[in-house]
RNA sequence: GGGCGUGUGCCCGAGUGGCUAAAGGGGACGGGCUGUAAACCCGUUGGCUAUGCCUACCUUGGUUCGAAUCCAAGCGCGCCCA
């Protein structure tokens, strides 16, 4: 059976949890983090380094994709996998947090939103179904239900709002994604912003339509980390992860940092992605044993010493801060790739010695470490 | 030797009497980045016993209430003539 959600180990002292979830492309390990390939590549990064650093999944998204290079093409090279060259599991976002960010270009009805192209100007009207059928062409192992993501801060009724749109729009998601169910696995996603009752309300929308749908293989997310500080996050997202069911994976979307990532999956959360590793890499951050290092400052400039020396990557085994430092000084582009591999390797290392500690039933002690160590600067 | 031009903060460069501690770049320094309109964005960049004072636009002298800005000489640099 395909997309299958298998636990093998529960903590006990928290709601976290090991699994192993099942696609067309492979099977994923989780908890995991996704490093995110927007327009078909994660920025700086070929494929075969993503497999070097054993990136599970990769996230794409339908926004980018279908204003360029279109649905169409990418259906005619054979899926986006097969375009991109990359042949373990993808996964594709709605273009639902475009709404959120792109809001300025965009209008949002019942029946769909409609926007202006961020490439050409033209113009463009999507509804849940067409919006599905784009997805459908692009061929991801996962893919996401068009949602509205409400920025923070936003009012109580906005966010209601949001909550009753993405819930019409996932029943259209639904509709049209009937026939391709055992090929792609659609993910609802629960809004609500920071308010407990909004989200599990939002949860009680999207678990009524398995009823004429059957069941969700997945839950996404969203409309975390949009603004507002972590600990507001925290204070409903075990709620939020609990009343979810615990036999399918949980996917908070858009985060985040490495503590975030350590805490968050003691909240029940299975996946994660984030432009973070590479973007911050590409700009010359680099995520340490020893907290976040700007790569800039000059008190790197004779420090001769590995990137981290506690990483095993190829970046931090082969070149020193000095070096590294006068790449991004230099405005060399081997500088943005070399901290974006290193970045995405040190979260992906990271999430793997999470699920490890987790199966080792020791994932508190994990958790408590981390928290008093400097890597968790961040926070 | 003569003629013309030019000299601004770490660098380039705007400014040609008061609104100038001096535009704009670059560099340097620091900060940010959370389902990627991001190889991007923001801040600082003469000194101090800081809501004020001091020192500053090659140097010296002058004109003026007031000069980076006008005048004279000198020095440096550039081009042309000898």
């Amino acid at each position: 059976m395909a997309f299958e959600f298998n636990v093998i180990a529960q903590d006990s002292g928290s709601q976290a949890k090991a699994a192993t979830f099942t696609t067309p492309h492979g099977t994923i390990e989780t908890p995991c983090f996704m490093p995110v390939g927007t327009r078909a590549t994660v920025k700086g990064i070929t494929v075969d380094e993503l497999e070097e650093v054993d990136a599970q999944i990769i996230l794409s998204n339908t926004y980018h994709l279908y204003l360029r290079p279109g649905a169409e093409l990418i259906a005619e090279a054979g899926g986006l996998h097969a375009f991109m060259n990359w042949n373990r599991p993808i996964l594709t976002d709605s273009g639902g947090f475009q709404v959120f960010s792109l809001k300025d270009t965009l209008k949002l009805t019942r029946e769909g939103l409609s926007f202006a192209s961020i490439v050409d100007g033209t113009k463009h009207f999507w509804t849940p179904a067409s919006n599905m059928d784009i997805q459908h062409k692009l061929g991801a192992d996962i893919i996401m239900q068009l949602d509205q993501c409400p920025p923070i801060p936003s009012t109580r009724d906005e966010v209601a709002s949001a909550v009753g749109l993405s819930a019409h729009w996932l029943e259209g998601c639904l509709q049209a994604h009937e026939p391709h169910r055992e090929r792609q696995a659609l993910f609802p996603i629960v809004q609500g912003g920071i308010e407990l009752d909004l989200r599990l309300e939002s949860i009680e929308r999207i678990m009524q339509l398995e009823e004429r749908f059957g069941t969700h293989p997945g839950f996404g997310i969203g409309g975390y980390s949009v603004g507002e500080p972590h600990e507001v996050m925290f204070e409903t997202l075990p709620k939020v992860a609990a009343a979810l069911p615990q036999d399918r994976p949980h996917y908070l979307m858009g985060v985040g940092n490495p503590t975030t990532l350590v805490r968050a999956v003691g909240m029940g959360i299975d996946m994660f992605d984030c432009v973070l590793p590479t973007r911050t890499g590409r700009m010359g951050t680099a995520f340490s044993s020893e907290g976040r290092l700007n790569l800039r400052n000059a008190r790197f400039a004779h420090d001769f010493t590995p990137l981290d020396p506690e990483c095993d990557c190829k970046v931090c085994r082969g070149y020193t801060r000095s070096y590294l430092r006068h790449l991004v000084k230099s405005d060399e582009m081997l500088g943005a790739i070399l901290l974006s591999y290193h970045n995405l390797y040190y979260l992906l290392n990271l999430m793997r010695k999470v699920r490890e500690a987790i199966i080792e039933g020791r994932y508190g002690e994990f958790l408590e470490s981390w928290m008093a160590s400097p890597a968790a600067d961040d926070y």
